[in-house]
RNA sequence: GGUCCCGUAGUUCAAUGGAUAGAAUAGAAGUUUCCUAAACUUUAGAUGUGAGUUCGAUUCUCGCCGGGACCA
């Protein structure tokens, strides 16, 4: 594959070699400062000087002119003329580049991926817990996670996805206490209740009850600390867990009932939201793996066993507290799995990296398990990233599941296909679809609204859903863009692709004439796809990559608007925005596959 | 008590220390005998607060006010 460098890349380097030769000093690449040009301001990047004005003991002017001379002299084929204004130094492409860049990548059907290092990452994603359905924090962990390891995939790396099931602990057990106590065989089959739903029902019922047991022992004169420890229904769960840990076999029966009931629900949400993992581990497995590492700590002198039996670490050295690694009674806590899973997945993968899409409630978390790492001296230590995303609150704050306001993964789906329906079927412009047809177009639209709304947000950040306000279909949404893509393949179908023709017609400035503003815009856009798409491998940030396909499909529709394609003043004319529009379709079309999110031909 | 994060238009989001802080939406005004108006054009509107570093600060440092998360 043909390596074309991308011109900010090119001005660096060209103005390293300037400054070199102009002045014999030596300056990276990396320190020079290369910008889009203001739209106020003549040119289209713009070098910022300030930054070696000094080094170099030139007047931000003397400086602009002395660089911008030798660049136009010596790299003629691709400035055509600069100007200085402050310390600004505004350089113009010709329009023969970006004609020739457009002639060379609008048929390259891999246009931004990069080829194939052997570099391994994995991504760990999801997580759920077993005893209740998905929710909107959920959505966007998947959303995030299926991205990301997308983005990382197109920018070369081999990516593992893979997802760890909480599938056992108390929470479990009040879900099944809860179906013993209230269930009278009740299954998902005979209450025609997806099986997630089904089992959070009875974690709901659970707590309920518990509630009012606590309520009641209250009432009798306990104080509420010892009302909850005495609660029955809290008792029988807490005997449920010892059974289940000796392995009692109806308890694991009945558990094994109920994880079967929440899989199928799961997979089935999975299966809509296009969530897949490449190695599913489950808890179950994994809660025991702490018992070596415990033995291997207290061999190196890391862990520190307390009289009463409890393993500690201290890492106040650090800055941080000390921190329990196992419990009096020989139980492992959530950090200890955790290192021993982390060792796990490097035996088995040997990964370079290892992603983890978690909330940013585990920050804490993860600094220690990397620290804990590190002084094991595990192999994995270097490898952790913990990639921390926002919570999504409500305009009221936080969900919360005790007062309801959680918002259901599967209930949001649905009403965004819904909605995607009533909007398409007002519009009436796809009168001619078959009943499938119409079914794949809705949920293609409803989730890309949802998952455009939730990638579009920087993932360190919190971010606010309204359920009130239904996800928007104009402006910065998945259907807008969807929607370019689809009038870009109708502009196509009716006036066919680019003709081939001898190579050089059409490429030529003299022949082409000069760019108006626009068609120009949109090249420079479609050139920075691949730049754009490092930028969100390396920041593992797909909003990055959201925004900038918003922004491409916003500069394509004002170029319509503005320029006939069919019509075009010359058929040289036609041809160059032809090809502009085919490669613009397939970026938006890629892009938007990176972000999980699928375009149709028609809308 | 300790650690960490966040305060930008009415609202939801942008802005590797760089030019007059960008979008979207809501508001106002327009565009369809012409390739899909889920579109386009115009307009009005914001950096919580006080210092400091800098040629230049939304960005870095410190204080204050307000919001949030986590660790016992």
């Amino acid at each position: 594959m043909l390596i074309i460098m991308s011109v900010v890349e090119q001005i660096k380097a060209v103005t390293a070699k300037a400054i070199k030769q102009l002045y014999t000093v030596d300056i990276t690449e990396k320190d020079i400062l290369v910008n889009a040009t203001k739209p106020e301001f003549k040119g289209d990047y713009t070098v910022v000087l300030f930054g070696f004005v000094k080094q170099l003991k030139r007047s931000p002017d003397a400086l602009g002119n002395e660089l911008g001379e030798y660049l136009q002299s010596n790299h003629g084929e691709l400035f055509s003329s600069f100007n200085i204004i402050k310390g600004f130094l505004n350089l113009s492409i010709r329009d023969q580049y970006w004609v020739g860049f457009l002639e060379n990548q609008y048929q390259n059907i891999s246009y931004g991926i990069k080829d194939k290092k052997s570099e391994r990452v994995m991504v760990e994603y999801s997580s759920p817990n077993t005893n209740k359905p998905l929710h909107l924090g959920h959505l966007r962990n998947n959303f995030l996670g299926w991205s990301i390891a997308e983005i990382l995939d197109a920018s070369g790396y081999d990516v593992i996805k893979t997802c760890i099931v909480n599938d056992r602990g108390i929470h479990i057990c009040n879900s099944m206490i809860a179906w013993q106590l209230f269930g009278n065989g009740a299954t998902p089959e005979s209450t025609h209740t997806k099986g997630d739903h089904f089992v959070g029902d009875y974690y709901v019922k659970f707590n309920d009850e518990y509630k009012k047991q606590i309520e009641k022992l209250k009432a009798e004169g306990l104080t509420q600390e010892d009302a909850e420890k005495q609660a029955p229904i809290m008792k029988a769960t807490q005997q449920m867990l010892l059974e289940w840990e000796t392995g009692k076999p109806d308890v694991i029966d009945l558990w094994k009932t109920m994880n079967s009931w929440v899989y199928a629900g799961f997979d089935a949400t999975y299966k809509t939201i296009g969530s897949d993992f490449d190695k599913t581990y489950f808890e179950s497995n994994t809660y025991l793996l702490g018992k070596t590492i415990v033995e291997k700590g207290l061999e190196k002198n890391v862990f520190i066993k307390k009289d009463d039996g409890s393993v500690w670490i201290d890492l106040t050295a650090d800055g941080l507290d000390e921190k329990v690694v196992m419990r009096k009674d020989g139980t492992s806590v959530y950090i200890t799995q955790d290192i021993g899973l982390a060792e796990q997945k490097q035996n088995e993968f040997h990964a370079q990296q290892s992603i983890y899409v978690v909330g940013d409630e585990q920050n804490y978390h993860f600094k220690v398990l990397k620290l804990i790492c590190e002084k094991l001296g595990l192999a994995s230590a270097g490898q952790i990233y913990h990639l921390s995303y926002g919570m999504v609150e409500l305009p009221t704050g936080k969900m919360k599941s005790r007062e309801g306001t959680v918002v259901d993964a599967d209930d949001l789906v649905a009403e965004m296909i819904h909605i995607s329906q009533e909007k398409t079927e007002e519009l009436g412009k796809v009168k001619d679809f078959t009943a499938d047809e119409l079914k794949e177009l809705y949920n293609t639209i409803g989730l890309g609204a949802l998952k455009f709304f939730l990638l579009r947000v920087d993932p360190k950040k919190k971010m606010v859903f309204n359920p009130e306000e239904s996800i928007d279909f104009h402006g910065f949404t998945g259907p807008f863009i969807q929607y370019t893509h689809a009038r870009i393949k109708s502009i196509i179908r009716k006036i066919g692709e680019v003709e081939s023709r001898e190579s050089g017609v059409g490429s030529q400035e003299s022949v082409v004439g000069s760019l108006f503003p626009l068609e120009k815009e949109l090249i420079i856009q479609l050139e920075i796809f691949p730049a754009i798409i490092e930028e969100a491998a390396a920041e593992h940030d797909p909003s990055k990559l959201a925004i900038y396909i918003f922004n491409l499909a916003k500069t394509f529709n004002s170029f319509y608007s503005e320029h006939s394609i069919a019509n075009a003043e010359t058929e040289e004319k036609k041809q160059l925005r032809l090809q502009s529009a085919q490669l613009t379709a397939s970026v938006i079309k890629k892009g938007m596959s990176l972000l999980g999110i699928k375009v149709p031909e028609r809308m």
